[in-house]
DNA sequence: GATTTATTTCGCTAAATAGTTAAATATTCG
DNA sequence: CGAATATTTAACTATTTAGCGAAATAAATC
């Protein structure tokens, strides 16, 4: 077996991988804001701030939509839980006793989606 | 509210956003292996391959102990949980009703260790 | 002890990223 | 319409990252 490791999924790793993003999420999650709102707490050039923003919407955790001359931004969920699955799929190694997912792999949870070779 | 982004989150997701990284992840999820089978299943020299590495080590995601000339890689879940718990505080935003997180912030669980202004 | 195997470090190049300032595009307001 | 506001695009520079081949280190084997 093996996890998907898709462009999106690499894309979104990549725009949380730093610290303006990160916060520009956090941010976000309280609900929708202006871009000038959301670039505020850094010291960054407008221009810079749109690059990052630029990046976040790459991956598909913001939308834009317009109010006048503000965008106003908003994030969406899905590449977060998307990620949020990914790692999920490695929570038996690290909160249980197990060194390292074989256990698992050959347990009935673990084969309960991938090898149904029960019924062949 | 503001949730924690520190610098090994940082390092943990840049080093989660390449394929090469993600698969060997992936591998050493079944079990520790060493260099050179890790490297297998990709097109790049040894030396390509020993930077990867270096990243995944250098986020913790990765130890290495030496068996003979062979280095053993293992796989740490630390730095995996700590992504995982940073995306997870965002499950409210994608998995129920709400658009974004007020709801859950204004509730007795997202006050639980904020908020604390009842009181004053 | 010379050779082979496993891996890293070094020195380099090419491409991607993060930032800047200046100019462009809309939109609102007087 | 002209000035001000909000934001992006363009052009550029500096830094980081990803890759390579060659050399270095270390252990195993003959």
């Amino acid at each position: 077996m093996m996890q998907e490791m898709s462009p999106d999924l690499i894309r979104t790793f990549a725009a949380l991988s730093d610290p303006v993003r990160m916060a520009t999420i956090a941010r976000l999650a309280e609900g929708p804001a202006a871009v000038g709102e959301l670039a505020e707490p850094f010291s960054l050039s407008p221009a810079g701030f749109s690059k990052h923003l630029q990046v976040l919407q790459a991956a598909g955790l913001v939308t834009k939509k317009l109010d006048g001359r503000r965008h106003i931004c908003s994030l969406q969920p899905e590449p977060l839980k998307a990620a949020y699955d990914w790692l999920g799929f490695y929570q038996n190694f690290w909160s249980g006793t197990l060194d390292h997912l074989e256990a698992f792999l050959e347990s009935d949870q673990g084969n309960q989606d991938s090898d149904k070779k029960t019924g062949l």
